[in-house]
DNA sequence: ACAAAAGTGTTATCAGTACACCCATGC
DNA sequence: GCATGGGTGTACTGATAACACTTTTGT
């Protein structure tokens, strides 16, 4: 038995996952389509989202948007902003489209971003010919989620240079350049490499497993993992004021 | 003519207001009372917050939400995070409050929170019994108001380690004591008095006056300001890493 | 003259930054 | 043997942290 929607709350999800081998931070998005006899009246992008059902939490509106669409559940996720401008979904195509779905033309969403990576998703076989898009080269999207997009990667931006969630967006078992590669995909700035090696190793949490890399044409890089009982145990808070 | 009200979605405002005086970081409640013939049926205390009309932003909801309260506009205001659990409002003492308001029981809510100044604030002929409590000892809170103030609090504490929002809980002119002061209050913790004032007054943006406190009974303290001007133009980001 | 808070300097340590070459491996 | 990315060391600089006494003023 389905509980009932709620009409005019929904929760959009910013998926955001890293591809290792392209070094592209994407976001993944669904295709929304749909044309009269004459002609094709929107031909765009939109983030996954759903209605909250009338008896569960934001959180697990979330969760379930992301299986539906990805199959995976327990994914890193943060709400990190609701968007409830009267007029959010009210340019022409997205009225067309409100028409055609059973939609508030007065929705809030709560919008939530995932980090994971690319290869755990399947795209084949999926129903919302859902498509990876680098961050940064978004194609035209719906409603306000370009938007949103940008903020939740404004958010994740700041984020990741204070908490460990980078190490969400890559496989358990990771080089050192790596975790370099990747902030250096999020953050588009350029890290020196022995700088950045000597701090990330000097991490109690950033454990050197006794294996490395295969199958790879060159030098194989020695693997690390994250460790997050270690960070745990390990980390304190600083109240360092820079302002 | 006024707009119509959106029933189920609702801002909440925690306000701080910061007490020069007693150095204490407080929060604006207002009185929650409800008697029948023979007993007090609901006696504590909310935020205050009200629904979203139909035909303003969420922003725009909470800007009337604090003007109606205080009377104040233009104050330092973030919006946060939202609330919506099934059962944020379900036990039983809200069950009665709700019964009497025009209220839906499964209200979705955004909580913002403002930076202010307690004696900005005239809580005279306030129709809401209005009262500061400093956030450390809060009143028995209706709803799910003692989480929402707490995570107002945990953001509070980390954005003002990076963010100049310190100086929107000070008057213009101010001490560097009752800076230090402020962000002991904050973050409950002791700061070096020497380390803390090379620190501040080496910043560009804050600036020292040709004046001194006035009408204390001890040696009056040099005054200074901050510069919004000055820090945009000095500030630059930086991509410190620590985690 | 006393109380109260304002204001001041030095040293040690740590972290960040800049910078260029050799090494190990697969092909 | 060569191309590719992996991996390494040092010196400089700037910021933070620890620490206690003198000064100024109002009363």
């Amino acid at each position: 038995m389905k509980s009932e929607i709620i009409l005019n709350i929904s929760v959009d999800c910013v998926v955001f996952g890293y591809d290792i081998h392209t070094k592209s931070l994407n976001v993944l998005l669904i295709k929304r389509y749909l044309e009269s006899e004459k002609m094709v009246l929107v031909d765009d992008y939109v983030l996954t989202g759903y209605h909250v059902y009338k008896n569960e939490t934001l959180d697990e509106t979330a969760t379930r948007v992301l299986k539906e669409l990805t199959g995976l559940t327990d994914q890193y996720k943060k709400q990190f902003k609701a968007f409830g401008d009267p007029d959010r979904l009210l340019n022409p195509k997205d009225l067309i489209w409100i028409k055609n779905a059973e939609f508030h033309e007065r929705t809030t969403t709560v919008a939530y971003y995932f980090l994971l990576k690319t290869e755990d998703v399947n795209l084949k076989n999926n129903n919302y010919h859902a498509k990876w898009f680098p961050v940064d080269t978004l194609p035209e999207l719906g409603f306000d989620h370009e938007q949103i997009i940008l903020e939740a990667y404004e958010d994740l931006k700041v984020k990741c240079l204070s908490e460990p969630i980078i190490f969400k967006l890559l496989p358990d078992k990771f080089t050192i350049n790596e975790v370099q590669d990747l902030y250096q995909s999020i953050l588009g700035i350029d890290i020196d490499n022995r700088n950045f090696r000597r701090k990330l190793i000097n991490k109690k949490y950033i454990i050197a497993l006794d294996e490395k890399q295969v199958g790879v044409s060159k030098k194989p890089a020695q693997l690390y993992m994250f460790s997050k009982e270690v960070y745990d145990k390990v980390f304190q808070k600083n109240y360092l004021i820079s302002i």
